[in-house]
DNA sequence: TCGGTATCGTGGAGGTTGTCAACGATGGAG
DNA sequence: CTCCATCGTTGACAACCTCCACGATACCGA
């Protein structure tokens, strides 16, 4: 039988990923702030912009790994703003649409691009092909869900 | 000129980052409340086990990409649990060594196997040799720092 | 030896996030 | 029509992060 020590803390997959998310999250809130949003509220942002017709906040919740209650305030500072709106649906009147606005998709852009920049900090080390690599596991760590 | 989209969240490596974290602190945290412990206390509780002597509670800091300030509270709460001791080193009378009681390295290796198994939903696909290479990037990631 | 400067732990304020339980409104199935 | 599920919303509470300030101690140069 080892008495020694088991694997130390800088070998555990869960502290390595949170240490990491924490440090690539802080740099870009900072990026984020000269447009006046938080990593939050430019998830929420990005994910109106890729749809035509918007997104249902339960979706936005889900894809983003929130609580759907947590998405209401994210979109009130963001129509606040004025970078997207809530728009009602042909069928469902229950559920709202978060649509990009003119302004938001703007803005989406401009902040990507500072946030990518500010990014490259952390992940300047890192290849295009470790990144695909990256995204792919990180994806499925995602899929297999709790 | 390209019109359309730019690289969707869904690619985007901080979001995929903060997303899979979230998702594996959630599900280590369910695992360790049996023990009594969060994740945060569960990572002091794990620093302090890997050495003979205690760390410095500003070294805890600076290795779990922390505030000094969060560090107080933490040992303040396993110090309670009876888990770790706060001791004076012999040269300096500033610092306090964080040092794990006999206790605290039982919790410890209980609370770990727990976690481990629990973490095993999100990470049970992923590959042992994939694994260490996720380590590698996400220790590049913090080591590149901010 | 003295004085300025840096470091350590600690405390407190303020904002952000995570979690959970409820509610009203709406939709859908039987 | 009734029962049950879903959607957005609200509120409460704990946890977390960030920043600033303080007292105590250490270190270094004059």
């Amino acid at each position: 039988m080892e008495v020694g020590m088991g694997r130390p803390l800088a070998d555990d997959l869960g502290f390595l990923l949170s240490r990491a998310s924490g440090q690539v999250v802080r740099v870009t809130n900072a990026a984020l702030a000269d447009h006046g949003l938080r990593v939050r509220q430019y998830s929420v942002l990005a994910l109106a912009c890729e749809t035509e017709d918007g997104i249902s906040q339960r979706e936005v919740a889900a894809v983003l790994g929130l609580d759907p209650s947590q998405v209401v305030l994210l979109v009130d500072e963001l129509a606040a703003a004025g970078l997207v709106e809530r728009q009602a649906p042909e069928g469902d009147r229950r559920t709202r649409l978060v649509v990009a606005t003119a302004r938001g998709r703007g803005v989406r852009e401009a902040a990507r691009q500072d946030a990518d920049a500010a990014v490259e900090g952390p992940l300047g080390l890192i290849g295009e092909a470790e990144r695909e690599r990256l995204r792919d596991v990180l994806t499925r760590i995602w899929t297999a869900g709790g």
